[in-house]
DNA sequence: CGCGGATTTGACGAACCTCAAAGCCAGTGG
DNA sequence: CCACTGGCTTTGAGGTTCGTCAAATCCGCG
């Protein structure tokens, strides 16, 4: 099953015949190289698109040069269901490994949501996700520390990859440099080189090549950066007749996890 | 007109035919008193809110004490449209001064929604823009210094409120105390207060009794701020058969107004 | 007048930034 | 196979912005 099913499917329970008018869809595969503007700020977008490999970021650059880092889209997340409100972009976003993306027309999109309550509830919750990760990303360079948001963004961008991708994977490979790592939690790239160097001497992180981070303790870790999963909404749900309806067999509350 | 019938208006060209469906629908109005809560980090929410009178904050508290003002509802916002998806709330909201609001069955409210397509159009520019209001905060606390947010969210605080009330006001009644605004901009109390009264000395705001604040010169304080309208998508579109239409008439890229 | 909350001011300290040089790769070409 | 290059990371020294603590002042209100 494809990466971004596998992401809805964190909320809601889909099977495949839920999919069909989905897989229906008039849509095209794009390949961005690392480097690539996806959208530019300015741009009328009149498409929804869905990564499914590789990692991009949405950001918005000021006039002198400084840059704002405003998210980051890993495999199944979808973007600019904005665009359904046909708006100018007022962000950019570039990838930053090499991505493969699916196109799909928002005219298109909305027909579908249009004809499935289901669909329309998976996409819907992946929205409300988004915009809940934007509130933490708020909260986290608003009122933490530097050693406490490299954490926590550490500890998302691992819980959202192993969402994502169905992979528990201990070791997170972060194709990330110090810069864009500052340049998404409001530090300079030197102070955060000092800061994960801390890290790894508090036996906090380790890293390998190629940016492969290991969290090595990752309760020790949520506790030190106030990391709680609860903004992610990762709690399944089942759908009933269009109206989702909690599922009171998966009752947790991570920390962590 | 109503204050939120005209904020949506600022986007969409609604007729008072169009509002029909809204205005059958089964609501009921609540005052909250300055300090109540409306929603709690945690509740489960049914409900779609309408400010129609005062002001809220959206925050959420660390552990600690800390505190991160996520964003500000205003008269005309619309808010916790999230609880369509039926989740619980990760962050708490509560009023800063009297505020009336309209209460909304999130079911009802959808349903509305699949009735109205030109109604669906206007509460999803809402989102958006709510949306976009949150990326800008992001922007804004990570990449710029105290005196370029605290003039950057005036700016915005003014701009939001001439659009909701229709009342081109030169002199704005904000709310808020140093402790809320540093909290909104990832600063301390004491900090705000030294730099507000450096920009009285500078010529670049007044401050009269009971929190009244006066922007001297708008175009100055937008360009220390860098502050560009853009973000807030205030240009109008027109309906035509349930997809909005770029009106050419309005082409107008706004700094500070 | 006096109380309580918010704001201001001052002295000092910490977190983070800037500038700059050195180190570390991975890739390239001789 | 080795030297060279360019990009990223690390380290150091010193500076700035913003935070902390605490006292003083202001202001609305009973």
């Amino acid at each position: 099953m494809s990466v971004f099913k596998k992401r809805l499917g964190q909320y809601v329970s889909l099977g495949e015949d839920d999919w069909l008018p989905f897989d229906e869809l008039d849509h095209h595969e794009q390949v961005y190289l690392a480097g690539d503007d996806i959208v530019q700020a300015g741009d009328e977008i009149r498409q929804v698109f869905i990564v499914m490999e590789g990692w991009a970021i949405r950001y918005r650059l000021l006039e002198d040069g400084r840059r704002q880092i405003v998210n980051f889209m890993l495999p199944g997340d979808v973007f600019d269901l904005q665009s359904l409100a046909d708006l100018k972009a007022d962000h950019s976003l570039t990838a930053i490994t090499e991505c493969k993306v699916l196109v799909i027309s928002s005219s298109v999109f909305v027909n579908m949501l249009q004809t499935s309550a289901s669909l329309a509830s998976a996409f819907w919750w992946s929205a409300v996700q988004e915009e809940s990760i934007l509130r933490e990303q708020i909260v986290r360079i608003g009122r933490r520390s530097a050693r406490e948001r490299i954490g926590h963004l550490l500890l998302e961008l691992h819980r959202r990859f192993v969402g994502a991708t169905g992979m528990e994977v201990e070791r997170l490979t972060v194709p990330l440099t110090r810069a864009d790592i500052a340049d998404a939690l409001g530090l300079t790239p030197v102070h955060v080189s000092r800061t994960m160097s801390a890290m790894r001497r508090a036996d906090l992180i380790t890293e390998g090549r190629g940016g492969e981070i290991t969290i090595v303790d990752r309760a020790k870790l949520a506790r030190l950066s106030h990391f709680d999963t609860d903004y992610l909404h990762l709690k399944k749900l089942h759908i009933t007749s269009g109206r989702p309806v909690r599922d009171a067999g998966e009752a947790q509350r991570g920390l962590a996890d």
